[in-house]
Order: structure tokens, then C-alpha cells, then sequence
DNA sequence: ATATCTGTTATATATGTAATATAACAAACA
DNA sequence: TGTTTGTTATATTACATATATAACAGATAT
């Protein structure tokens, strides 16, 4: 795994760390089924708190893109990722609001805007294999 | 000026008035030059604190978003807005980075993340005058 | 069986942020 | 001369973040 924490950030590590798994799974470096590190390990690799690491490793459980096994550790979500659901459309046109806002008050266009989340994700996706969907 | 606050979100409520007063702005609601009501009348509308107002108020501010005057107290930017700035473009990606993950690991497409984006972006220009840019 | 590693849970502590409550000050205005 | 403006200062409450230990029970390997 790749993690790069950024200690003075204002992002918390513990969402730090979940934003980057799941980009993990995105771009196709994290497989279903893969194993992750134990709370104990990568929290001693990345020099932090063992309940940092259980923090965002819980909220992936959570939110279904992670299992927890007391056998096979902390695995990638083999039974299929959790679809778009209502809520998280809500939340991500939420969040998109805001950032649109932020783009046009400054005088980005909206193909300008689009363009940019396009390239975006085609750039998180890029070195994926063709296996998914 | 048309703002509501959800006191149980997990978004702080200054953010909540710093986003509404952008989008306020980006959608022609709020025109360069347009008075916004004073702290105190403000904070007591909303029924909150008058230093949660002086926090939003002055983070616009320094985004150079609104202009603050002893005599015409707080304003919308008269003097041009600030520009997308190479910071901006920094952080607007790591955002999108973040949403694009999220949507593609649940199996939103590029395009319909890419037409989410836009159609987000035009839903909160819609009903402005065609006096910008 | 014994030691070891797993996630899990419980406490306690330090630090920072968010939000509130008062209070006061100086500039501008009617 | 009051009144309203933004501004600043202080104090307090509540919550989130992150850390430090410690212990427990299930699973594994020697």
C-alpha cells in the first residue's frame, strides 16, 4: 500500500486514510479480496495511533467497502461494492454544489468545471485493468 | 437573503453560511456591490452566535469574496472577483479527486459523474441574469 | 498447550475547533 | 448624543481528533 499521510494537513489522518483506500480500490491497486494491514502494522509504518487506523478502517467496514474478519484480517469487499444509493447521491451533489459554486464565482465555466471532473476521473482510473463492470 | 441552517449537520455552521453565500453569489442572488445584513442582525435572525456570523463573514473576506467597510458595512465584492488561482485549482482537484473515487468505486460512470458535475453547475447558475462574464 | 497475532473494547489525557456568552472599544452616522 | 457598525478580548462549554495503556477473546502457528 501506498499512503502518504500529511501531518499539518487539516484533513484528519483518520480521513486521510479512508480517502485514500478508497481511491486504492478505485484506481484498481486494491483488488477485492486483497488483504489490507493490520490495525497494529500499518499503524506502526505510518507512525500513528492504533485507533486512527481502526477509525477509518471501521468507517470503510461501515460503509461496506471493507470486511473484517477475525481469520482473514481486514480484507477489500469481495461480495461486490455497495451501488449509488440515494444517500450518497444526495451527499455527493451536496458536496459538488459547493465546489461548483466556489468555480463559477471565480469565473470557471461550466464545461470548464466538467472538464475537470472528467479528466479527474479518468486519471483515478487510468491504470485500472478492464476487469471491473 | 435566503439562508437555512441545519443545526444537527456535521457541517460546522459557519461553513454552512460560507457555502450559501458563494453559491448565493455564483447564482446571481447576490450581485457585486449587494449589501449583506450586519453581524448582530444576522446572527439574530439565524438565532445563533454573533462571532459564528464574524467567522464566516471574515473567511469570505479574506477569500476576497465580500468587502467589509466601517461606513457601508458588509458588501459583495464590487471590484472583480478573484480569478482561479493555481491554489484553487489544487485544492478543487483534490476534492473532486476524492468525490470521483467514492463515485467510481460504487460504479458511477466517468460520464455520469462528468454529467452530474455539470448538471449540478448549471442547476445553480440557472436563474441569473446573462450580465457576468 | 503456549505463545502470538488478530480485531475489539475500555479509560484516560492532551489538544484543537466550534459555538456560545459578555463586554468593551473606536469609527461612522443620524 | 445616542446608535449602529465592525473589531477585539476573555471565558466557558461541548465535541472531535489523536494519543497512550491496558485488557479481552477468537484464531493461528509452533
Amino acid at each position: 500500500m501506498f499512503i502518504e499521510l500529511d501531518l499539518q494537513s487539516e484533513t484528519p489522518i483518520y480521513a486521510q486514510l479512508v480517502d485514500q483506500i478508497v481511491e486504492g480500490i478505485a484506481s484498481g491497486a486494491l483488488k477485492p479480496g486483497d488483504p489490507l494491514p493490520s490495525i497494529r502494522n500499518l499503524s506502526e509504518d505510518l507512525g500513528i495511533n492504533l485507533h486512527t487506523v481502526n477509525k477509518a478502517y471501521n468507517l470503510l467496514k461501515q460503509e461496506g467497502f471493507l470486511q473484517v474478519h477475525r481469520k482473514k484480517g481486514v480484507i477489500v469487499q469481495p461480495d461486490g461494492m455497495p451501488g449509488v444509493t440515494e444517500e450518497f447521491e444526495e451527499k455527493l451533489r451536496q458536496q459538488l454544489r459547493s465546489l461548483a459554486a466556489a468555480a463559477a464565482v471565480r469565473g470557471m465555466s461550466e464545461e470548464a468545471f466538467a472538464q475537470e471532473s472528467k479528466s479527474v476521473y479518468r486519471d483515478m482510473i487510468m491504470n485500472r485493468g478492464g476487469e471491473q463492470r
